[in-house]
DNA sequence: AGTTGTCAAGCTAGT
DNA sequence: ACTAGCTTGACAACT
């Protein structure tokens, strides 16, 4: 099992998210961005990798603008080694990475546009992973999409688009239950006719469920992972309390925590911490888990 | 130097 | 019909 948290390490003080206006687009402005970004993105690994977390979301910013039409700046070239290079240091040290194109890339869209683009956005995002050089462990994860009034319809134009994505993306893409339209239920059904994994985000099931438990759904979702795709990937948080139903809290919730660890004792997956303090909460989730092991089975 | 409005992209629910 | 919220930072124009 392994632990993780999104895109930022606060503690660091670097950023893999450095980016510009489109308006001041240059080649020049491009190989600054990526170049920072990436020697951001290895100084976190390498934290990582001292402080125990071997779970990570590379953000979608490392590349800014890479599926934009006004890029034409060859970085796939231009950093092929730092790509490699970071690739290499993940693979020796048995990290596990996944990315999460953000609320644009709808493909189950009735516009055909919408769909073209967010396709370009997910092969972006694989492109990345491929020159890392990681397997298809390495997942690019998304939610169903829009329902458009019509769910059977939406689901059904999601399979048929799915269908007809490249193989670099399908191997990559991993679908994850969302807290108003699509649940873990819906997920499991558009994975049964597609075979696409499910990622299992525990809050957004709080706010949206049919009555599955955390055992439950985790049993579920297990099936969806085949041996090449790794272990499950979990998104993991609590609710802010207060907040907006469905709100992630500021500061993980250790008797939360504690509590899903129970629940899901004896299954194996890794967590990614979606709590905004990031390293913070994950620090503490790694005690956690560290102790729930020891009183669980031999240390 | 510090502050603040704005940024490529979509969708839903609430006013 | 319009906009806040998702989730949230960082750019860039302005004091």
């Amino acid at each position: 099992m392994k632990i993780g948290y999104p895109c930022i390490n606060r503690k660091i003080g670097c950023t893999t998210n450095s980016t510009f206006r489109l308006g001041s687009y240059s080649d020049e402005r491009m190989q600054k961005a990526v170049s920072g970004n990436l020697a951001c993105l290895f100084d976190i690994l390498k934290w990582n990798c001292s402080n125990g977390f071997q779970f990570f979301r590379i953000s979608s910013d490392i590349v800014p603008f890479a599926s934009h039409p006004v890029c034409s700046y060859p970085w796939e070239k231009k950093f092929k080694k730092q790509f490699m290079e970071i690739g290499s240091f993940i693979k020796q040290n048995n990290m596990r990475i996944s990315m999460h194109p953000d609320q644009f890339v709808v493909i189950n869209s009735p516009s055909n546009e919408i769909a073209e683009r967010s396709i370009k956005e997910l092969e972006y995002h694989c492109r990345v992973l491929d020159l890392m050089g990681l397997d298809s462990s390495a997942r690019v994860q998304i939610h169903v999409g829009g329902m458009y009034g019509d769910k059977e319809k939406a689901v059904l134009r999601f399979v048929d688009r799915y269908n007809k994505l490249s193989k670099s993306v399908r191997k990559r893409l991993a679908i994850e239950n969302d807290d108003r339209l699509f649940s873990l239920k819906d997920c499991l059904e558009i994975s049964r006719k597609t075979g696409v994994p499910v990622i299992f985000d525990v809050l957004h099931h709080r706010c949206l469920n049919n009555g599955e438990t955390i055992k439950d759904a985790l049993q579920l979702v297990q099936k969806t992972w085949k041996k090449k795709d790794g272990v499950p990937m979990i998104d993991y948080s609590s609710q802010e309390k207060g907040g907006r139903k469905g709100k992630h809290t500021e500061h993980i919730d250790q008797k939360d925590f504690k509590k899903f660890l129970d629940q899901s004792k004896g299954l194996d997956f890794d967590i990614m911490l979606e709590i905004k303090d990031k390293e913070k909460s994950a620090k503490i989730a790694l005690l956690l888990l560290h102790k729930f092991a020891c009183s669980n089975y031999d240390c």
